[in-house]
DNA sequence: TTCCTTAAGGAGTTTTTTGTCCGAATTATA
DNA sequence: TATAATTCGGACAAAAAACTCCTTAAGGAA
């Protein structure tokens, strides 16, 4: 509805490796594992997150991503600029190019206030915070798996 | 950001039917015209809103499609309902299977409230409405075709 | 030094979405 | 009845998004 796969991602290993100690590197291998999601698209995606710096990256034995340095207070909108592009905010409900009260679609106006909603719970939200969130037990970054599903 | 191509086109050409007068079909290649989008394309999508019985649809000379008797009232969610499918609303911003506050993602109960106020913005906003909004000359439905901006 | 493990990077595949084309069916009108 | 205008329906094509595979480079440890 709102996110792409790609972003949804992001946002979840971000997390993820934001609740893993800090300078110990976490593996592509275990995130998707953990995320159940594909190790191999997972990875493209980290490693662009690491080129936009909010990873570090290791290679070779004891190899893997870490947040950088600071980087725990990484707003979702940051990476969400990255993930779904700089126009993520600007974006008319219509797919009008402009979307400003002078170029405003019958839209526009209800839409507005619920887009800068939008923006701003994404400004709002931090890797840390919800990271904390996760570490207390009571919110989930991946479907159960099935194993964890009631036996049938 | 939130709404796919078929779903913008699909808003689009139902508000403009609606501000036709009732009862006169209107061509698809006059509102992919007005609307500026892919004239076939356009046409899929309304075949689809009429077996779906939101439009009626007329073929030969005369024909067109004409907003089915009573349908002005029909509000955006239904539209979308059709348009994005039936979990419309059901989704996690993580993508997560279900999205319930037994299930939560860590951002569940931030963006809960603002998926609500879209349900609710989209079942508030009706096409008779709209297209009386852009009646007015004050919205627009559609880019500013080349030949109305500025000389250069 | 050699081996194993890991990410980097590039090319390629698959799936979904968006968009095109064309012939057949339908209808008003001359 | 012939003709032109229109939607219908199916197949096809292009573009974008999601996903895979393979080779290379780099780092740690035996
Ligand atoms: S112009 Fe459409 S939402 Fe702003
Ligand atoms: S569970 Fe993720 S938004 Fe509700």
């Amino acid at each position: 509805m709102v996110l792409s796969r790609t972003s949804q991602y992001a946002i979840q290993a971000l997390i993820y490796i934001a609740t893993q100690p800090p300078g110990e590197p976490v593996l592509n291998r275990d995130i998707a594992d953990r995320l159940n999601v594909p190790a191999a698209y997972l990875a493209k995606i980290l490693q662009s997150l690491c080129k936009h710096g909010l990873l570090d990256s290791f290679r070779g034995r004891l190899g893997g991503f870490c947040l950088r340095e600071g980087m725990q207070r990484t707003s979702l909108m940051q990476v969400l600029l990255l993930t779904e592009g700089p126009d993520f905010t600007k974006s008319c409900i219509l797919g009008l190019k402009e979307c400003t009260d002078e170029t405003a679609c019958p839209m526009h106006f209800k839409w507005k206030p619920v887009k800068n909603k939008i923006i701003a719970m994404m400004n709002d939200m931090h890797l840390e915070d919800l990271a904390k969130a996760v570490q207390t037990g009571k919110y989930r970054l991946a479907d159960l798996p099935a194993a964890a599903l009631p036996a049938a």
